[in-house]
DNA sequence: AGCATAGTTTTGGCCTGACCATTATAACAT
DNA sequence: ATGTTATAATGGTCAGGCCAAAACTATGCT
C-alpha cells in the first residue's frame, strides 16, 4: 500500500481550521466577534504569534476582518463571492489568460444567466435593472461612468437569474474585462454607445416577457458585437 | 465629494503585496524560493513576526508553500485553480447552496465545455479521455473507484475544451457534487452504471467526430439522467 | 574505495514578553 | 448638558530566543 504525502497541519492552520468550521457552519454568526487574541492564547495554550497567524489566515480567506481598538477584534464577515473573484484574478494574471478566453467564458456565463433571468426574474429584479438602465442611458456622454453602469447592468441581469454560483463566476471575469490591463476604456464611438443601449433594451424586453430563448440570443448578440474582427481561431 | 472608507494597508499585507506582484508578474519563477525570513527581515526593516504573517498570507493564497530545513523556505508554486475551488467551497458551505444550484451550474459549464471539446480536442486529449474511460469501465463493480474515475472523466472532457477558466469552474463544483454532504455514493444500480458508460461513449464519439451540437446535447442528457424526479421547481 | 554514522549549518516553527497605536467608554470639569 | 481628558480594551509591531527539520560535511570503520 502506498501513501500519499501526509500533510502536516501546523499550529496556525490547525487553529484556523477549527475557527473556520465554526464560521462556515454558522456556529458564529456574521457580525459577531471571535474571542480576543489574548483570550484565544489562554484557551488554546498557543502563543500570541501563532494565534495571530491563524487569524491572518482567516482574514486572507475573507472570513473575518480584524480591527484594532476597544470593541475591535476579528469580526466574522458574511460569506460573499469576493474570494472567488480574487482567486480568479490570480489565475488570470498568473497564467496570462488572454482576452479571447475571458470573452468566451463570459459568453457562456451570460448566455446562461440571461436565460435564467427570463425564467426567474422577480418584479424587484426588473426594477433594479430598470434603475441601472436609466442611470446608464443618462451617462451616454460620460464614458467612465458609462462603463461603470454597464458593468452594474450585466451583474444585475446575472443576479436576476438567481443562481449564486453563476453570478459569482460572472462577476469574477467581469472585473477582469473592465480593467483590460489597466488601460482606460477604448474609445467607443457615440453610435456604438447608442447601439449598446438599444441592445440592452432588447435583452430586458425578453427578460420581462419571460422569453428565455430570446434573452439568451440577444445577450449573446450583444456581447459579440464588441469582439475584435479577428474572430474564428 | 464623498470618499469611501480608506483601506489602510498594514505591514504584513504591504509586504505580501510586493511579493505577490513579483510572483504573479513572473519576476520570481515557479519553483524558485523567496529570500529566507531572516533575510527579508534585514531587507525590509520589519520584524520577523511581520514577515512571517506576510508569508502566511501568500501561503493561504496558494502562491507559495513554506518548508523547514536547509534549502527550505517559501517556494513559489505554479498558479493553479485550487484557489478558485477553495473559494467556491466556502461559498457553497457558507451560503448553504443547494444541490439544485450545483447541478444547474454544472449543466451550464459542462454543456459548454463539451461543445468546446468537440471543436478543439487534440489527439492527446482523446487519448487521455480514452485511457480514463477504459479504467472507468473496468471499475464498474468497484463503486468508490467508479465515482473517482467518473470525476476524472468529466474533468478530462472539460480540459479538452482548452478554456482554463471554464475548466477551473467545472472542477470547483465537481468536487462539491462528488462529496454530497460527506455522504457516500448513493447506490447506483448496475444497469445505471452500464447506462453511464454508454452515455460517456456517445459523448466521446461526438467529440471525436467534432460534432459540437451532438456533444453538448448528449452531455446534457447524460447529466440530467441522474437528477431527482422532482424537477421543475 | 565505499558506506554508514555523527556532527554542522541553514531554515522555518514556535514561544515569551514587552511596548505602541487605535478606539470606545468613563470620568471629569466647565 | 457639553466638551475634554483619562482609562481600558484590543490589535499591531518589535526583539530575542530556543526548538525542529532537513540537507550537507566530515569522520571512521570496513
Amino acid at each position: 500500500m502506498t501513501l500519499g504525502a501526509v500533510k502536516i497541519a501546523k499550529g496556525p492552520e490547525t487553529l484556523a481550521g477549527v475557527l473556520r468550521d465554526d464560521i462556515l457552519s454558522g456556529a458564529i454568526e456574521p457580525g459577531a466577534s471571535l474571542a480576543p487574541e489574548r483570550a484565544l492564547v489562554e484557551q488554546t495554550g498557543l502563543s500570541r504569534a501563532t494565534v495571530r497567524e491563524a487569524l491572518r489566515i482567516l482574514e486572507t480567506e475573507g472570513l473575518v476582518i480584524s480591527r484594532p481598538g476597544r470593541n475591535g477584534g476579528a469580526r466574522v464577515q458574511p460569506v460573499n463571492d469576493n474570494g472567488v473573484a480574487k482567486a480568479v484574478q490570480f489565475l488570470i494574471r498568473g497564467r496570462r489568460l488572454d482576452n479571447a478566453t475571458l470573452r468566451e467564458t463570459r459568453e457562456v456565463l451570460e448566455g446562461a444567466t440571461a436565460r435564467l433571468a427570463a425564467e426567474r426574474r422577480t418584479a424587484a429584479d426588473l426594477a433594479e435593472i430598470a434603475a441601472i438602465s436609466a442611470r446608464l442611458e443618462a451617462a451616454i456622454d460620460d464614458l467612465p461612468r458609462l462603463a461603470e453602469e454597464n458593468a452594474r447592468w450585466h451583474i444585475a441581469v446575472a443576479q436576476a437569474g438567481h443562481n449564486p454560483l453563476l453570478t459569482a463566476f460572472m462577476k469574477s471575469i467581469a472585473a477582469a474585462i473592465s480593467h483590460p490591463s489597466g488601460d482606460a476604456h477604448p474609445e467607443l464611438p457615440r453610435e456604438g454607445r447608442a447601439a449598446l443601449i438599444k441592445a440592452h433594451r432588447r435583452v430586458v424586453e425578453a427578460i420581462q416577457a419571460r422569453d428565455a430563448d430570446a434573452a439568451e440570443r440577444r445577450m449573446l448578440r450583444h456581447l459579440r458585437a464588441y469582439e475584435p474582427r479577428t474572430r474564428g481561431k
